[in-house]
This record gives C-alpha cells, sequence and structure tokens, in this order.
DNA sequence: AGCACGCCGACT
DNA sequence: GTCGGCGTGCTC
C-alpha cells in the first residue's frame, strides 16, 4: 500500500528551515486536503504543532520513511491558498529575496476564515392574519398588532427594524414565534465596505463619449481581446486626459467575456474618488479592499471575489492577491509611484509582479502614468510593452500655464518670505475672483529639523542617526525634538550639542509656517491645511478634501496628498512652494520625483473651464526635472534622465541590488560585509561589468542600536544579481553570524 | 524558531 | 564528583 505525502512549508521565517518538510497524510483528511491547505503540523524534537502551508501532494518520498511523521490536522478557519497564489509566491520569493513562507503570507492577505454576519429576519408565518390581528386588537396586544400589521404589508422585515423603528420587544417577537404567527429566519450576507453615497451613484453616470485618443485605445484593447491576446499597454496620458475612462471602458470589455478585474491605486487616500467613479459603472460588482478594514470585512470582499460576485476590486499593492478564479485584467494606476514597491520583505515590486501574475493567468496588464516610470517607458519603447499615448485634456481644455520663480532673486531683492512676490499677486488675483488655490510642499510639521548655522551639524538622534523633527510645543517658544525612527524625544536645544554655538535653530519650511504666512500675508482668505498632522483621524482626509471642494476654503495648503489625483474644478492656481525639498534628497529618483510631483501639481490647475496657473518657487530655476515639468514635455525629460541613468549605471539600463547587513556589534558586522564583498568579487571578477560597491554607511547607519552596513551590486542583466543573491545566500548558511542578519532589496525604490 | 546535545566553570 | 551555563546543530 502506498501512502500519500504533503510537501509542507513550516510557518516560522527562519532561513535553516526555509524548504519544504514532508509529511504523511492521513486518511481522515486525505479527501480534504489540498494544495494551499493550512495544516497542523508536529515539527522538531518536541513535537510542537506548528502551522504549515501544503505547496505539494506526492505519493513518494526520497526521505526516511520511518522518520516521517503524520499531519495532526487541518486548520478549520484557515483560508486555503489557490494553486497559482502558491505559483507567484514562489516567483517573489526566487526575484526578490525573502523566505518562502513570507513569500506565501505575502499572496495571501486574508488566512482565517472569519463567521459570516447573521440577519436575522421576521417573516409572515400564518394563513390567517384577519383572526390574529382581531384577536390582538381584543387583548390589546398593541406592540404584536403594530407588527403584524407591518408585516401585512412587508411580508418579510430585518428583526433590528421590528425591535427598533416599531420598538417591538424581543419578547413579544417571540411569543408570536410561539403562537405560529411568525417565523425568524437567519441569513448570513456580506459585509459591505462601500459606503451608501457611494452605492447610490451607481448607474447614474450617462455614457461619456470618448475622444478619438480614448477611443483609439479602446478599440486597441478589444481588438487584442478578440484575438485572445495578452499583453501589457503603458497608458501615457498627461493629467486631465481621461485616463480613468479608458480603464473603465477596457474593464467593461473584460467583464464582459466573464472575467475579472484588479485596480490598483498607489495610497489608500485615493480608493474613495476610484471607488465613486467605478461604482457608476459597476454597480455592487465592484469592491475594494485595503488595511483598513476588519479582518471580517477583508475576508468578506475576498470571498465574493473569489465566488465571482463582485468584477472589480479596487486596492491598494495588496489587492494584487485578489483571488479571482478567471483574471483577465490588471490595471495599475499611477505605475511610477514608489508605493508599489513592498518596503518589507519580500520586497516584491507590485509592477513587476502583477505582469507576472497576469502571465501565469493568461491577463493583461495596463500600466496608467502621467509621468511613467522610466522603467517603463524605456520597456515601452523597446516594444516590450505597447505604448499607449494621450496627449490632450478631455474636452479640449489647455494644459496649465507654468511659471519659474528664482528663489535667489528674491532674496536679492530682500524677500525673505516664503511665498515669492509673483505667487502672492497671483494669490492675491484669484482671491478677488473667488477662485480656489493650492499651496504644496513636501515637509510637514512646523520647522523639519533644528541645524546650527554656526557648524552646520543637525541635532540628530543618538540612537539612530537621523535628524529629528521638530514639532512647536503648545503657545510655548520652546518645542520638542522627536526621532520619527524610535519615537525619542527631547525639548528643542538652545546651543547646538555638537560645537556650543547658540546659533542654532529651526529651519526649512512645514505647512504650519505656510498657513502663518498665508494668514498673515491674506488676513481675509480662508485656508485649509492638510498633512499627516491634521489627517490622522479616519476620514478625516476625505472631509478636508470635501470641504474644500464644496469651497469651505479659498487655500488648501498641503503635502504630498493635495497633489495627488484629487479634481477641483475651482482651482485655478497652483503654487509649489520649494521644489528643491524633492530635487535634493539625494538618491538617483529625485530627478523623476520632482518631476512627477511638479507635473502632478500643474495638473491640479484648471480642471474647469478656467484655464489654471503653475508657480513653482525653486533656487534650481535651470534643472531639467523642473523645465522639463514646467513645460509639460515628458519626453524631453526622459531623454535626459535615461542617459543620464545609463551613464551612472542605474536602472533601468542597469540593475541594482542592496545587501544590507545589520547588527549591534560594529566590528564584527564590518568584518562579515568586507568578507562578502571579497566573495562577490572573487566569484565574479569575470562575469563582466559586475561591481560591487561599499561597503558603506547607509544614510541611517545606526536604527535603536542596530548599526547597519550596505553593498551596492551592479549588472545589467537582473537575473545575474538574482545568482549572486543567491550565491550570498548559500554562502551565508555556512558563514553567517547569528547576530548579524542579511537582507536583500533588488532595484530598491527608497533610499538606504 | 525551539529543543536537545554537549563540553567547561562553581556548588553541595 | 554533579548542576547548569548557552554554543552548535537539527528539524520531514
Amino acid at each position: 500500500m502506498r501512502g500519500l505525502y504533503a510537501d509542507v512549508i513550516i510557518d516560522i521565517s527562519h532561513e535553516a528551515i526555509d524548504r519544504t518538510f514532508q509529511y504523511a497524510i492521513p486518511d481522515d483528511i486525505a479527501g480534504r486536503i489540498q494544495i494551499g491547505s493550512q495544516v497542523n503540523i508536529p515539527f522538531g524534537k518536541g513535537n510542537n504543532l506548528r502551522k504549515g502551508y501544503v505547496i505539494g501532494i506526492s505519493d513518494s518520498t526520497e526521505y526516511d520513511e520511518s522518520r516521517i511523521k503524520s499531519i495532526d490536522s487541518l486548520c478549520e478557519d484557515g483560508v486555503a491558498a489557490p494553486g497559482r497564489l502558491l505559483a507567484l509566491a514562489a516567483w517573489i520569493k526566487e526575484n526578490y529575496g525573502s523566505t518562502m513562507i513570507n513569500a506565501i503570507q505575502t499572496v495571501m492577505p486574508v488566512k482565517k476564515t472569519v463567521k459570516s454576519v447573521v440577519v436575522r429576519y421576521v417573516v409572515l408565518s400564518c394563513e390567517d392574519v384577519d383572526t390574529w390581528e382581531y384577536r390582538y386588537m381584543k387583548k390589546n396586544a398593541r406592540a404584536k398588532l403594530r407588527l403584524l400589521r407591518e408585516l401585512m404589508v412587508r411580508p418579510e422585515l430585518p428583526m433590528t427594524e421590528a425591535t427598533g423603528t416599531l420598538n417591538v420587544s424581543h419578547q413579544a417577537v417571540k411569543a408570536m414565534e410561539d403562537e405560529g404567527v411568525v417565523r425568524i429566519v437567519e441569513d448570513s450576507r456580506y459585509r459591505d465596505v462601500v459606503s451608501d453615497a457611494v452605492r447610490q451613484q451607481a448607474f447614474e453616470a450617462p455614457d461619456i463619449e470618448l475622444n478619438s485618443d480614448q477611443q483609439r485605445i479602446v478599440d486597441d484593447f478589444v481588438s487584442d481581446a478578440d484575438q485572445g491576446i495578452h499583453r501589457t499597454y503603458l497608458l501615457h496620458g498627461v493629467t486631465g486626459s481621461g485616463k480613468t475612462e479608458v480603464y473603465v471602458r477596457c474593464i467593461r470589455e473584460v467583464v464582459r467575456a466573464g472575467r475579472q478585474a484588479i485596480v490598483l491605486i498607489p495610497e489608500i487616500a485615493l480608493t474613495y474618488q476610484t471607488l465613486t467613479y467605478f461604482s457608476r459603472y459597476f454597480g455592487n460588482r465592484v469592491t475594494m479592499v485595503n488595511s483598513k478594514l476588519s479582518s471580517g470585512e477583508k475576508y468578506d470582499q475576498f470571498e465574493r471575489a473569489r465566488k465571482g460576485d463582485v468584477d472589480v476590486v479596487i486596492g491598494p499593492r495588496s489587492a494584487l492577491f485578489t483571488p479571482f478564479e478567471k483574471l483577465g485584467l490588471i490595471i495599475i494606476d499611477e505605475e511610477h509611484e514608489s508605493s508599489y514597491k513592498s518596503d518589507s520583505p519580500p520586497k516584491y515590486h507590485a509592477r513587476e509582479t502583477a505582469i507576472e501574475r497576469a502571465r501565469l493567468e493568461g491577463a493583461s496588464v495596463i500600466l496608467g502614468s502621467a509621468t511613467p516610470s522610466v522603467e517603463s517607458y524605456k520597456r515601452a519603447l523597446a516594444g516590450e510593452y505597447r505604448l499607449w499615448t494621450m496627449d490632450s485634456r478631455v474636452e479640449g481644455r489647455a494644459m496649465a500655464e507654468t511659471s519659474i520663480v528664482d528663489l535667489r532673486d528674491e532674496l536679492h531683492r530682500g524677500n525673505r518670505s516664503i511665498i515669492s512676490d509673483e505667487l502672492a499677486n497671483d494669490i492675491a488675483d484669484r482671491l478677488s475672483k473667488r477662485e480656489q488655490i493650492m499651496l504644496f510642499i513636501n515637509k510637514r510639521g512646523y520647522n523639519s529639523f533644528v541645524s546650527c548655522r554656526s557648524c552646520g551639524e543637525a541635532v540628530k538622534c543618538p540612537h539612530c542617526d537621523v535628524s529629528m523633527a521638530l514639532h512647536s510645543g503648545n503657545n510655548t517658544q520652546k518645542g520638542v525634538l522627536v526621532c520619527h525612527y524610535c519615537g525619542f524625544r527631547m525639548p528643542e536645544p538652545d546651543k547646538c550639542p555638537a560645537c556650543g554655538s547658540k546659533l542654532i535653530g529651526g529651519y526649512g519650511v512645514g505647512t504650519e509656517k505656510v498657513e502663518q504666512e498665508v494668514r498673515r500675508l491674506f488676513p481675509e482668505a480662508r485656508t485649509l491645511r492638510m498633512d499627516r498632522d491634521t489627517t490622522s483621524k479616519k476620514n478625516s482626509h476625505e472631509q478636508i478634501l470635501e470641504s474644500f471642494g464644496r469651497g469651505d476654503a479659498d487655500i488648501l495648503i498641503g503635502t504630498q496628498m493635495i497633489v495627488k489625483g484629487h479634481d477641483f474644478s475651482r482651482v485655478t492656481l497652483v503654487g509649489v512652494l520649494l521644489a528643491d525639498l524633492t530635487l535634493f534628497s539625494g538618491d538617483y529618483r529625485a530627478g523623476e520625483r520632482t518631476f512627477d510631483l511638479l507635473t502632478q501639481a500643474a495638473g491640479r490647475a484648471g480642471r474647469g473651464d478656467v484655464p489654471g496657473k503653475v508657480v513653482i518657487q525653486t533656487y534650481k530655476p535651470d534643472n531639467y526635472a523642473i523645465t522639463a515639468a514646467a513645460s509639460q514635455d515628458y519626453r524631453a525629460f526622459y531623454d535626459i534622465e535615461e542617459a543620464y541613468r545609463s551613464l551612472m549605471r542605474y536602472p533601468p539600463e542597469w540593475n541594482m541590488m542592496v545587501i544590507m547587513g545589520a547588527g549591534m556589534d560594529e566590528e564584527q558586522l564590518a568584518n562579515i560585509m568586507d568578507r562578502m564583498y571579497s566573495l562577490i568579487r572573487g566569484k565574479y571578477i569575470n562575469a563582466g561589468h559586475l561591481s560591487v560597491i561599499g561597503p558603506s554607511e547607509p544614510a541611517i547607519s545606526k536604527i535603536k542600536d542596530v548599526y547597519r552596513r550596505v553593498l551596492y551590486i551592479k549588472h545589467r542583466d537582473y537575473r545575474m544579481l538574482v545568482d549572486v543573491k543567491d550565491y550570498v545566500e548559500e554562502w551565508l548558511k555556512e558563514n553567517g553570524e547569528n547576530d548579524v542578519s542579511v537582507f536583500f532589496d533588488l532595484n530598491p525604490v527608497n533610499m538606504y
């Protein structure tokens, strides 16, 4: 007799056990177990029960059969991962470097079943209603009578309504059930995560007529779909060109063919508007998922998707793993956004992972952006993706007029305000016309940091080696310094801790300071401020935007979050207060980020009938990212940026991998990083242009007393980097130190 | 990640 | 002589 064996990944994230273990499948669960099942298994010397995921089933084993243990049981509340998502997990593990268990958990944002919500209804269940009505009248059973009469109109009534609006006690209902007049039925339903306000707009939208650009693109998609061709499209459409409408039409096509679509958005804050737009077309066949939902809400949305009760799911990065049975299309809106790259292991990129999922499941991918990532645009130019371009706004609206203000001139003229004369004049003009204004700055708080004008040193956190943020105290002169990594706090010092000079103070500008300045210059203007401090409460984000949309304020002051995708038709002026803040952030993507931010900011102006204007303030008016953004010329920016990247051996022409080591013992860490360096140089000496840089101190060289060191590896071929990663991982098994942890980041998006 | 085995210091 | 420190190695 031959038994069945399961290949199980144990739910412990550790390199040493990051492989499958075979367990015998007992007869009683043989019929129910499947690939993806969660099982309880005895593991190790103590035979402690651990959770594991079945990733394979076979009828033979290479392992000593007498030493194979049996699976203890199936996890009763465990959701089984679809096999195709496990395949995606394997791909993620291999391409980004993580343990298999981490990759599995990533593709399963919902791992546990959650009991469904039970709704109880009161149902009329007797024939002789009139008799009972008479009987209740005679007995003066007024509550029972109320309920009975309501049920004569509506034979089915939610229990909450009976006990609530009708004010019939639970006992009375129960008594009527005993008398056989009513029955109480239970019904389970999905938790709804879409507000009624959004639902009410369902199917209200008029069928917008597409312009020629949109029509051409949708036709192209339909033509491919008709031929069963699945590919990746890059939709490069300027702000206001109507990309969302294109998404909708393409999804409609996919849904008509009986398949489903996932729409990824870069941040949760964009959920509401996207959902509203899609609800008009897909009604209750669209839903959303994100981390703010309760586990029950999340579980229900995934169940609806799995069962085919919805056609479209909208959400951030993790929505990519929605378990649709017949996935037809994945849309990645604002595909250049850095939030699509995970910042915890596995450090996968949603764009690349979406393309792989689409490949595995025979689906298409649409990447949409007004400022495509250099990576995607290069691939589109090379023909790897199909490039769709829309370079005019819908309804022929003009692009905003842009003006670059040189802050150095401003200083020479003696204007030390953070608002230039030109911007101030424009603000005054718009205020007089009762038009709206957005002022945008990419910093938060009052003054971002405290530095010494004598020695130049900024006050740093003693544990994390990062500049501490200055938070202004309540009505006091002194502020508090806070470390954003470990939360360490200290009072603002009055002399420099490094050199003792008293020439120390806040430096930089923040939204609060801008608001104060605006109030000083325009005391009659009504201002609204939006940053992380004012949006910490749930829904405060939407409330501020709605309030501004209604016209409750003249000027909206905010950080990045106000420039992303929000449409306010009465905004005719956008001011970017200091473009340099992103420009000088110090990593190779600074130019791209600046171009993106300025373009998005410009896209906010003139969405209505009145043309808009953008004022960009900077100390670097000649920088190509700024000039290209001002002239709304993506191609000009791309050509320079791509040349610079290639010259400096940065992505996308080259690929880059960060190997980060972290440990409490600085010397031990330095030693192992040095050995790693020699190891890689030694093995890949002939690999052709593989550069190894470091080991070096990252920007943040210490977090919570743990030192960090990095190696940067660059090569043209991504797979060569994966090869280096695998080789180093193998070497670490023999030569690694217990107190030094090492992780990899392929084509990192944020700085180290 | 746990747990056991194993080889050196301070206790009854 | 033994109890116990935690370094090393294995887990189907």
